[in-house]
RNA sequence: GGCGGAGUAGCUCAGUUGGUUAGAGCAGUGGAAUCAUAAUCCAUGUGUCGGGGGUUCAAAUCCCUCCUCCGCUACCA
């Protein structure tokens, strides 16, 4: 084991910098042989909160989504249509780019795999890997039929009556043995499992980590990492006839997306290695396993986190064709609204857990939440301080214990929601940003300012600012998770874009009494519960 | 089969290294208030903590066993 944590420890951050002012961010590319569904708008809307959070926090953050276009499925689909696969990946990428532009991510670069960038960055890896000696020629063997052009699992296929194999599309397959390049993923156990060991982050949920551990404790085998049955994808360097298969094509995308390969670049430079890959939960193991064998192969510095985040199931079922339930994302933003959609997925669905959403789930969480909780919390004061304050935000008095109290959990909720980010544990963040909305509701119906307009006009301006306060600074802490409405509410209490930043939360960036107020408007109204279409 | 995880209030779940009357949100019930998006606030749970056995002064929390559910067990993105 000692030699295996000198092969990795030279590539491994595991001594990084946690004050880093850089933060890089990805999702896995979304394969675009369908529409885009509910699965890829949650790991989009959960990546951008986390690259939104790192944002305001102060740091530079490069987050970076795409597709992954290449492949035999690609290439079937196109052909059914009878056109070319890069014709329907130029049709079907636009969907995703469009989604993730709709579901309002902050992504920095969308990368697809057809892309001459691309490329040259999986030509160089492959160079460096076959440098190491970690490639060699083999033979691929499987059942494979001349119709589908595919390979198949031995479990996958039926025996037809006359004893011949037939493939789950009922074509006739053969056993076929197929010139392919492999990769010494045998050669990478023992460093695996020494970083994993070393950097317990590397891999997270825990849960997933213990399975991948088990994995590869199992031992593993040598990857076939090229085709020569099919040409769509990126050329072997120096072996025209084959193209990459699959790991090494997708994979590198994430540093294609910072420049490679040329390393000198300032994107490069700043962003490599990647902070977070975020991905479901069905690809942690080559994210975790085969990654990492790669770069540790080519030299290349480990990324320093890949977290499995879980599925999600309308009304506790998988959403399937047969089923019917296969709803559009868009549809979903578009009804909902896009901050509803996202407020839902992050503070319903424990982050690294598979959740469950139905229209009754998300009308509930949404009402109760963001028009009662918050929203109404605004619209009652703010429409308060604009009637009775001559449509400025009121000088504070001298502050009660209640006022301090208050005011006190409020400057606090920075650490309570950055811890919880940080450990990538999104619901978290916002059960402790809700807490303090409630805290919110409960001062203000305790101290009844209603009744201060009359008995005491200024200790009502006292517990007005105190509450317009305490808006100001959730206001500031939702931004990573509802854009929209947290810029709204920014906007109706004057803060201006410049001060919108972490930086200004606490007693840094108190709002200023006698600066002018925007007319109340609601923040969030509350959705109808109309009949359930999905 | 092997390895791992989970079974806690009607629903969704929290419960650190065992220790006062087992908690939260939602739903339900009763009340208050009326500034506000019919929003808000207060009060309110007789839960066999999956079953059984054991360790301990003390277990949801440790050990054994049984039941149920789930995940992983390689070349599909």
């Amino acid at each position: 084991m000692g030699q295996a944590r000198e092969i990795y420890a030279a590539y491994s951050q595991s001594d990084a910098d946690m004050t880093a002012q850089t933060f890089y961010i990805t999702t896995a590319i979304s394969y675009p042989n369908g529409a885009p569904h509910i699965g890829h708008a949650y790991e989009a809307i959960a990546t951008d909160a986390l690259a939104r959070f790192h944002r305001l926090d102060g740091k530079d953050v490069h987050f970076l989504t795409g597709t992954d276009e290449h492949g035999l499925k690609m290439l079937q689909t196109a052909r059914k249509e009878g056109i070319s696969a890069r014709e329907i990946a130029d049709r079907m990428a636009p969907l995703f780019k469009t989604m993730v532009e709709t579901l309002n991510c902050s992504n920095d670069d969308f990368i697809r795999t057809s892309e001459e960038r691309h490329y040259a960055a999986c030509q160089e890896i492959w160079r460096r890997i076959d440098a190491k000696g970690d490639i060699y020629k083999g033979g691929y063997s499987g059942w494979y039929s001349v119709r589908d052009e595919a390979f198949y699992d031995a479990e996958e296929l039926t025996t037809n009556e006359d004893g011949t194999k037939l493939s789950p599309q009922g074509t006739p397959v053969e056993w076929t043995q197929e010139e392919t390049y492999f990769f010494r993923l045998s050669k990478y156990a023992e460093p695996l499992l020494a970083l994993y060991e070393s950097q317990p982050g590397f891999v997270q949920p825990d849960g997933r980590r213990n399975e991948i551990a088990q994995f590869v404790k199992g031992g593993l085998k040598d990857l076939s990492i090229s085709r020569t049955s099919f040409d769509w994808g990126v050329p072997v360097p120096g072996d025209e006839e084959h193209v990459m298969y699959v790991w090494i094509d997708a994979l590198t995308n994430y540093l294609t997306g910072v420049g490679f390969p040329d390393e000198s670049s300032d994107l490069f430079g700043k962003f490599w290695p990647a902070d977070a890959h975020i991905i479901g939960k069905d690809i942690v193991r080559f994210h975790a396993v085969y990654w990492p064998a790669f770069l540790m192969s080519a030299g290349i510095a480990l990324p320093r986190q890949v977290f499995g985040h879980g599925f999600l199931f309308n009304r506790g079922e998988k959403m399937s064709k047969s089923v019917g339930n296969v709803i559009d994302p868009l549809a979903m933003a578009q009804q909902y609204g896009v901050d509803q959609l996202r407020f839902f997925l992050l503070r319903e669905v424990p982050f690294g857990q598979d959740g469950n959403y139905s229209h009754g789930a998300i009308v509930t969480r949404c009402n109760a939440n963001l028009a009662n909780d918050l929203g109404n919390l605004a619209q009652r004061s703010l429409s308060m301080i604009f009637k009775n304050c001559d449509g400025v935000f009121p000088q504070p008095g001298a502050l009660s214990q209640e006022d301090e109290a208050f005011l006190q959990s409020v400057d606090a909720l920075y650490d309570l929601v950055s811890q919880p980010m940080k450990a990538l544990a999104i619901h978290k963040a916002l059960d402790a940003i809700w807490h303090v909305i409630g805290q919110g509701n409960t001062y203000f119906a305790g101290q009844e300012p209603w009744v201060l307009r009359k008995s005491d006009p200024e200790r009502m301006a006292t517990v007005l600012y105190v509450t317009a306060e305490a808006l100001r600074q959730v206001a500031i802490l939702v931004q990573p998770f509802i854009p929209d409405g947290a810029a709204r509410l920014l906007d109706l209490l004057g803060i201006a874009p410049d001060a919108r930043a972490f930086a200004n939360l606490g007693d840094r960036g108190r709002l200023v009494g006698g600066s002018p107020l925007q007319k109340p408007v609601g923040i969030f109204p509350r959705l109808e519960l109309e009949e359930d279409v999905a």
